[in-house]
DNA sequence: CTTGAATAGTGAGCACGCTTATTATATGTA
DNA sequence: TACATATAATAAGCGTGCTCACTATTCAAG
């Protein structure tokens, strides 16, 4: 029997997913967003005024990671960030007309980019891979500290 | 209707990759290998005294990402440079004892996290998965200079 | 009020990718 | 032979992630 391919898991994804993220953004390229820049606008446009801290939740990255994603972004006009008068340790994340005008772009930029990696699989492969993936995201946050369970490895037994 | 999840598809894949690396490198740091560096041995493995431009190509990065891991790779004593008497441009990659004897046990816990990740997946669904995904592999490598394709844009036209 | 723990954010320094530019060596051609 | 081009590897410097350590601030006990 040929190779099911399970073996090359690994590989294909980490393909997959560097291609997607070149090819994206090349494109974007003229708009001056990275990827994961474009990652951190689409949450800082749904929930304006959002925090670094829960901006690290959403997106599954270190606090740090934020701080100098925010670093660059704000450099580059994208967001800014604001005081909160009621916690002074905390800032609090806007986007910028700038990045407001871009975002319809750069999310139909995303759309097309999507399309073309999927050409010649059939809808129903469409779901079945939409959901294998799912499946694999949950399988692997799960036993994850960084999930939502709040596990304290309390040293002591379980009791 | 419920969305089909398409519009997700760049964040999963992304998730799914970061997730799966993060628990490959946990359960291989006692081994001290990080997942770039368990993919060029792979390749050092299947060919012993390939030249770093070579592993540039098969690895699909560039050749100063190559010099990079293989400085660290060399430091860590998991392989080793050797001078080509036939070019003296050349440096040749072998891996050591102690690669060789790591091997084997890297494979196997990359298919641990393999099989992890897809639990609850079924063995059709598995099927689909790597067919999909390898359509996308080819899908976005097409028109990417760096595939095999040797087009040069040779500023005159196409006649 | 004071002390101590938790939370928000950042600094330093590393890994791994990139682009651009440079050096050394081979190779093709006039 | 001599010059131009191509190739192998590296240097410099940046983006994006990380860990570890730190400061500032808030909150919970006492």
């Amino acid at each position: 029997m040929v190779s099911d391919g399970i073996d090359r898991l690994g590989f294909l994804i980490h393909d997959v997913q560097r291609l997607m993220r070149k090819r994206f953004e090349t494109r974007a390229s003229g708009l001056g967003l990275s990827s994961a820049q474009w990652r951190l606008m689409v949450r800082v446009a749904k929930e304006e005024g959002v925090t670094q801290a829960r901006l690290a939740e959403l997106l599954e990255i270190e606090p740090i990671s934020v701080s100098r994603l925010v670093d660059r972004m704000e450099e580059g006009g994208w967001i800014e960030r604001r005081a909160d008068a009621a916690d002074r340790r905390v800032r609090m994340i806007f986007p910028t007309a700038k990045a407001s005008a871009a975002y319809a772009e750069v999310k139909s930029l995303a759309g097309e980019v999507y399309e073309e990696s999927l050409v010649g699989v059939s809808p129903e492969d469409r779901r079945v891979l939409i959901r294998a993936l799912d499946a694999m995201a949950q399988n692997l946050a799960d036993g994850d500290s960084s999930s939502s369970e709040k596990v304290e490895p309390t040293k002591g037994a379980a009791a």
